[in-house]
DNA sequence: TGAATCATGTAATAGGTTACATGATTCT
DNA sequence: AGAATCATGTAACCTATTACATGATTCA
C-alpha cells in the first residue's frame, strides 16, 4: 500500500471534517480557495473509487429520502490513520523546495486532525527547514545572478521574497499555537 | 496545433537562450531553482520528441568530434513563434489563482525573448490581476473564517500573504522596467 | 580496470483532462 | 414544459513517474 496523490488526501481531510457525497467534495473543492484541484468528475470519482478499494472510506448511506440518489462518504479508521501518517511526516527540503502547495494542505488540515501540539511541531519544522532553504537561493543568486537576465533574476528574487514571507507566517502561526498549547498544559496541571 | 506542456515550454524557453542537447537541459532543469520539473530522461526526451514532431525545434548537429554522441537541439522559427505567443499571452485570474509558477516561469524568460516593453506590459497586468485577486481572498477570509480551524484560517492567510508579497514585487519590477524603457526611449528620441 | 559520468532512450503504470452520457429533480 | 442543477459516472487521450537498458568515455 504506496502512497495517495495529493487529491487522495484532499478528500481524506475534508471527509475527516465532515462525511460527503462525491457531489459535495466537487462543490466543496471548486467553492473554496483550495479549490486549484481538479472538481471535474473524471478526477474525483476515479480517486473516490480508489480510496474505497484501499478501504480507506466507505459507502455510509444510498439515502434516497426524496427518491435523490447520493452516496455519503466517511472515512474508515484505516483512512484516518492514512491520512495521520501523511501528516505526521517530517518536513524535508524536497517539500519545501517543490511541493509548498502540499505542505500548506497538509497544514489546513492538521490542527482539527493532529491537535496543537503536533501542529506546533510542524511549523518549528517547517520553519528550520525555510531558514535551510532561502539561504541556498540568495547563495545561488549571488553566485550566478550575473550571467542572469533581468526578468530571469527578478523571478528568482520573487520566489525568494515568497518564501521570507513564509517565514514571516511561521513565526506568527507559532506565536498563536504556543499560546495555546501553554494554556492547555496549565489546565491540566491545575486539573 | 494545441497548447504544450509547462515542461515543453521551459525547454522551448531554454533553448532560446541556447542551443543544448537533452542531457544538458537536464542538468540546467536539476542544477537551478527553476528545477521543480521534471529532470528525469522518463519526461524530458519524450518532450523533445514532441517539440520536434510539432517542427518546432530541430537536431542541428549529431557531432561526434571526440568520438561521443551529442545531439545539439535548437529551436526552429515556429518554436520562437510558439514560444513567443506563450509569453505574451494575456494575465487571467485563473493564472494568479491556480498557475502561479507558469507565470514566474514566464517571466524568467520574457525579457530576452520579448523585450522590455512588453515585460512591463507583463508586470503591470500581473498587478492588476494580484490587486483584483488579494481581495476575493480577503472577502472570502471575512465571510468564512469563523467556521473554519485555526490552521484552516492560517493556511489561506499564508497564501494571501504570499499574494501580497507578490504585489510588492512587481510594484519594484515595474519601477525597474520603467526606467530601463524610458531610457530606451530616450536614446530613440535623440537619434 | 572498475567506477563514475556522459548521453540517450524505452516500457509499464498511474493519474489528470476533456468531453460525453445519463437520469432525476427543482425552479420559473 | 423547459432549463438549470443535482448526482454519478465512463472513455479516450496525454503526460509524468519509476525503473530499467545501453553503450561510450573519462578518471582514479
Amino acid at each position: 500500500m504506496q502512497g495517495l496523490t495529493l487529491l487522495g488526501y484532499a478528500l481524506l481531510g475534508l471527509l475527516h471534517g465532515k462525511n460527503a457525497s462525491g457531489y459535495e467534495l466537487r462543490k466543496i473543492i471548486s467553492g473554496t480557495p483550495m479549490g486549484r484541484f481538479s472538481n471535474s468528475p473524471g478526477a474525483i470519482y476515479p480517486a473516490l473509487r480508489r480510496l474505497e478499494e484501499r478501504k480507506l472510506i466507505r459507502v455510509t448511506a444510498i439515502a434516497e429520502p426524496g427518491g435523490r440518489a447520493r452516496r455519503a462518504l466517511r472515512l474508515t479508521s484505516a483512512g484516518v490513520g492514512e491520512l495521520k501518517r501523511w501528516l505526521a511526516a517530517p518536513v524535508s527540503q524536497a517539500d519545501v523546495a517543490s511541493h509548498t502547495d502540499a505542505l500548506m494542505l497538509r497544514f489546513a488540515f492538521m490542527d482539527c486532525v493532529l491537535g496543537e501540539t503536533a501542529t506546533l511541531t510542524f511549523l518549528r519544522s517547517l520553519n528550520r527547514e525555510l531558514q535551510v532553504h532561502v539561504p541556498l537561493l540568495t547563495k545561488y543568486l549571488e553566485r550566478h545572478g550575473a550571467d542572469m537576465s533581468v526578468s530571469g533574476r527578478l523571478a528568482l528574487e520573487s520566489g525568494i521574497l515568497g518564501y521570507e514571507a513564509q517565514i514571516q507566517w511561521t513565526e506568527r502561526a507559532i506565536g498563536i499555537y504556543q499560546k495555546k498549547v501553554g494554556r492547555d498544559e496549565k489546565k491540566r496541571k491545575s486539573n
